[in-house]
DNA sequence: CTAGGGTTAG
């Protein structure tokens, strides 16, 4: 018989095995054999073009062994898979369903239905199998594709296979996949012979679908009936319903039930413990559990990564990165979103351009957190070339993606950008609506949010709690006091959504700021859960507008019982007495600070030129342009003085000379970013500045005229009247 | 000779 020839400079096929080929008997069976050890498409084809020499390629036997190969190996090649599936004379349904299987567990999910297409239509074949089922509702369940999962449900009847619990457990993944709980619960409850498998889909089921408490309650009736012992993936998917729920007590007695039904913690397991340990927020736990793992993985190290990192030991997380040997994208993104998140921006976006130094390649996830991080700064112009990379990269513009990129065009002044990535953008979920909502909130465009809305509710898309926040704050901005009226009390009865503290909060801002602060005050007397500090911070912001001394003064008691270093509320009732030239209190009030140990947090605006981000403090000299700024500012105060401008001292804290006063004032952080703008770009580029605190009137009024007498669009974002910082599902700052 | 369920980052 004859020797397969290698070509010459091809290394030797198993080295370490005995089977190397010089030693090898070519005997039929021995071929078929050596498949099994081969994984690379090279010797496949080697073994395939003996299969042919010798004729045994058109035994339907041997050749669905090549194929078997060819299709399940890891990182195989289903290129050639599907050739030698094309070659085989007559392919039987255990080689259909292979392919189907290796095509839905692949990159293109969709290929297992040309096959099945096939299957229908085959001469000999026509039926599908038991088999078959389960690799197509995955393949459904890939590519979220519920009709196509419907249509193979039906199927699934009429061929008589309803009763098969592999195919029904599949249809719980696949009804799960496509957040279809009801559906997936109301089949569970109708397998016929469940197992522990059917089980464990429909507790994931509850998982997926963010209800934990649901899925642990299956857990313990799963318990209670005590037909089937649970098992290693039950327990996996139970602590992650715990890590959901943040249930740390009852995570640490799923461990300890764990040692009693003789569960051996394998690496998944432990890996699901480690993020329960982490996610319910006990690192001493999980550090405890990661010294003790004998085997661990990069899942392991990110989890522990991620638990220093949101604990906000950054040292200690960067010190674990450091010591990660195969750095993955997913530990990159653990400490750029840990660091995007706790509000270090800067250090996320170093961490970033790092990345980049690697080839390690970005993904989604990697870049909403950086997109983030450029709306925290107001750097457009990174934001910008996040963009275009993602459009480089022809990835795909998912929820998540869309959404961090309107938000960040709208946050960074943007508002047309914002437009017409919300317009592009083909499917739009909750998410999409409501960004795009508070985009045009914050640029004041109310009743264009207005309209959005209503353009949502056509489009079908249910509105959720975060949609009514920035709706209620889009009426705000723009006055739309009825309409929020009408919104407001509509919540509950139409849309089912109880109204929050954001909500009443939003109501306070909007009729406190249309003067109506009785009506305003009984809305919080009315809130069924205890007031907050955000709900008489917006009282109290009113109050500095209408000048309201009494309601100002009880807001800002109010806000001292629930966090007594609130330095906001000191700041904004000192601002009322100053309105009224009540000097002494305001030096009551600032002495009171000073012995409750309260600092008022450093004001800081900041302007991005030439993709740098430049920072700016109250009085700030520490800038290398730092004189040419100063007699900047200086110009700019006399251009305004000579159109009428004349300072607010009611924004300062403290009585001070007049003179001193201005000087106070003209120093402001926001002032000093504007000079350096206005020096450092030209027209019509638009200056952006980001301020972390609320801007002061006397700013605002200043800005407004610069903007006329220097003939430049200056878009000055600040901080929201609740401090809520900026993200993703929580799009409620505004320009002013 | 083939099958279903599970762990990280938003």
């Amino acid at each position: 018989m004859a020797i397969v020839n290698l070509p010459p400079n091809l290394p030797p096929l198993q080295q370490s095995s005995s089977n190397r080929i010089g030693d090898f008997e070519f005997s039929d069976r021995g071929t078929l054999s050596l498949l099994e050890k081969c994984h690379d498409t090279l010797r496949l084809k080697q073994i395939h073009s003996r299969l042919l020499r010798t004729g045994l390629f058109f035994h339907t036997f041997s050749a669905s062994k090549l194929l078997t190969a060819a299709a399940l190996a890891p990182s195989a090649n289903l290129v050639y898979a599907e050739r030698v599936f094309d070659q085989i004379p007559h392919p039987n349904l255990y080689c259909f369903n292979i392919l189907i299987r290796a095509h839905a567990a692949g990159l293109t999910p969709e290929r297992a239905f040309s096959l099945f297409f096939r299957l229908l239509y085959h001469d000999e074949i026509h039926s599908p199998n038991n088999f078959t089922f389960p690799f197509l509702v995955k393949a459904a369940s890939e590519l979220s594709a519920f009709g196509l999962g419907k249509a193979l449900h039906g199927m699934v009847c009429k061929y008589g296979l309803a009763d098969d619990v592999f195919i029904l457990n599949s249809l719980v993944h696949f009804y799960a996949s496509c957040l279809c709980l009801d559906l997936a619960y109301g089949l569970f409850l109708q397998i016929p012979q469940k197992d522990v498998v059917s089980w464990n889909s429909v507790i994931a089921a509850f998982v997926q679908a963010e209800q934990p408490d649901e899925a642990i309650d299956l857990f313990e009736r799963m318990k209670a009936e005590g037909v089937f012992q649970p098992n290693e993936v039950t327990m996996t998917t139970v602590l992650t319903a715990c890590a959901k729920k943040g249930d740390l007590e009852y995570g640490r007695g799923v461990c300890e039930y764990m040692k009693t039904v003789e569960v051996e913690p394998s690496l998944v397991l432990s890996n699901a413990m480690l993020d329960m340990y982490i996610k319910c927020g006990s690192l001493e736990d999980a550090k405890e559990l990661f010294d003790k793992m004998a085997v661990r993985d990069s899942f392991s190290w990110t989890s522990m990564l991620d638990g220093f990192a949101k604990a906000g030991k950054f040292n200690t997380a960067r010190q674990v990165f450091d010591s990660m040997s195969n750095r993955d994208i997913a530990c990159w993104n653990a400490l750029i979103s840990a660091y995007e998140q706790r509000g270090h921006p800067h250090e996320a976006l170093a961490l970033f351009r790092e990345l980049q130094l690697t080839d390690v390649k970005p993904d989604e996830v990697t870049l909403v957190s950086t997109l983030s991080a450029c709306t925290q700064l107001g750097a457009l112009e990174l934001g910008r070339w996040i963009h275009a990379y993602i459009n480089k990269q022809n990835l795909s513009l998912n929820f998540h993606l869309t959404t961090s990129l309107i938000d960040m065009y709208a946050k960074c002044g943007d508002l047309t950008k914002a437009l017409e990535v919300f317009h592009a953008a083909a499917q739009k979920d909750v998410c999409v609506w409501s960004a795009m909502i508070a985009g045009l909130s914050m640029h004041g465009q109310g009743q264009a949010a207005v309209d959005l809305f209503l353009q949502m509710k056509e489009a079908k898309v249910r509105p959720n709690a975060v949609t009514f926040t920035n709706l209620l704050c889009a009426c705000s901005h723009s006055g739309l006091v009825d309409t929020a009226r009408n919104f407001f009390t509509q919540m509950q009865p139409i849309y089912g959504i109880e109204p929050q503290v954001q909500h009443y909060g939003c109501m306070v801002d909007l009729l406190g700021r249309a003067g109506l602060l009785d009506e305003a005050m009984d809305l919080i007397e009315k809130m069924p859960r205890s007031s907050s500090v955000s709900v008489w911070a917006a009282l109290l912001g009113a109050c500095r507008i209408h000048g309201n001394l009494r309601l100002g003064e009880l807001a800002c008691k109010r806000i001292l019982e629930i966090e007594p270093d609130h330095d906001g509320a000191y700041v904004l009732l000192s601002n009322i007495y100053a309105k009224f030239g009540r000097w002494e209190d305001v030096s009551r009030l600032r002495k009171l600070m000073k012995d409750a140990g309260v600092e008022k947090e450093p004001g800081c605006s900041s302007v991005e030129v030439d993709g740098v981000v430049h920072e700016f403090l109250v009085g700030d000299t520490s800038h290398p342009f730092s004189d040419k700024i100063y007699s900047k500012l200086a110009e700019i105060t006399t251009r305004l003085k000579s159109v009428g401008y004349e300072p607010d001292s009611s924004q300062l804290i403290q009585d001070v000379e007049e003179e001193v006063q201005e000087q106070a004032l003209s120093f402001h952080s926001e002032k000093l970013a504007i000079a350096f703008g206005l020096i450092t770009t030209a027209s019509p580029m638009p200056i952006r500045i980001v301020k972390n605190l609320r801007i002061c009137a006397d700013c605002h009024s200043a800005a407004k005229l610069i903007s006329f007498v220097y003939d430049r669009e200056i878009v000055l974002r600040d901080r929201p009247w609740d401090g809520s910082s900026t993200s993703n599902n929580r799009v409620e700052s505004e320009f002013e």
